[in-house]
DNA sequence: CATCTTCGTCAACCCGGTTGTCGAAAATAG
DNA sequence: CTATTTTCGACAACCGGGTTGACGAAGATG
């Protein structure tokens, strides 16, 4: 029953790219069609308190450039606003909209929802050590581990 | 200790990633810099027997546009060469180079490093029953689960 | 003040995908 | 044996998400 090495990888993207799917599957039946995975990490950045542009780049660890594009898609999606930074009149403050937050919630929700789904599965301790494990698998050194998905590929 | 529903997918991600960055940190200190991990999974379905353009863009689940540009990046590489089909003027047989089959080979064997080394750090037990629950959490509805990855996450 | 740094944008490019079109060759129908 | 349809692989044009480089405007610092 021994698993060749190029196995665990296929099955940590299999896996990975399942739960993404099914929560953007969700999200599109609950309103939120246009939403891609990578603005669902984007918008996660900009979060609930806002930030600006050049922030916004810094959390996602991609260039301040890549973020004005990111930024001008959600706005254009109708899911943050921009707003002249009454402290600084350079920069540009990005705000969730009503619609922006709901996305954020619902999110969380269908992340919770098959979180439940798996432990139904899998059971319990099988999840809790799973979880364990990719922890071990996976030290520190990947802080946000996800930012720079979209890119790191290439 | 329970964990947050997000979570998982960013392990999952996180590990995922981390296994490729050190297969091709690797790969690149042992000859082969220029490979990128989209290169490495399609000179897997170029295989050893070689094929077509179109058949590539079949097995890994793209257009045969797409697997032309790849053809030629990799053939730029040094990857693979192209000769004419014998049987068909049509078509353009793609046939790894004996640097693609050693880029190849070595591939198989850091994956099977790594492999022991996770063994190692988690147990085979644990090993196994990881791979056994990421595969229940991956149904067989994935044929080939990486092929469409750099892609998808548009 | 003068200088440096930061903010956000524009432009140009890369990479990996996509459609659409096309000529040439093969397969199939009559 | 010819007529039609399919397939092969390339072209061009585009998209999405990244990159660097340049830049004016505005803040921070000497």
């Amino acid at each position: 029953m021994d698993r060749h090495g190029y196995e665990l990888p296929l099955l940590l993207a299999g896996a990975f790219r399942r739960i993404i799917d099914e929560l953007h599957r969700r999200l599109a039946e609950q309103g939120h069609p246009d939403l891609r995975p990578a603005h669902g990490f984007a918008l996660q950045a900009v979060g609930r308190d806002g930030t600006t542009v050049s922030e916004l780049g810094r959390r996602l660890g991609v260039s301040k450039q890549a973020a004005t594009k990111t930024a001008a898609k959600l706005t254009d999606l109708r899911y943050v606003t921009r707003t002249p930074d009454p402290a600084d009149a350079r920069a540009v403050l990005l705000t969730l909209t009503p619609h922006g937050r709901a996305a954020l919630t619902l999110s969380a929700r269908i992340f919770d929802d098959l979180h439940t789904e798996w432990k139904q599965s899998l059971g319990a301790t099988r999840l809790s050590a799973l979880e364990d494990d990719l922890t071990k698998l996976t030290p520190s050194s990947t802080p946000t581990p996800l930012a720079d998905l979209p890119g790191w590929f290439h």
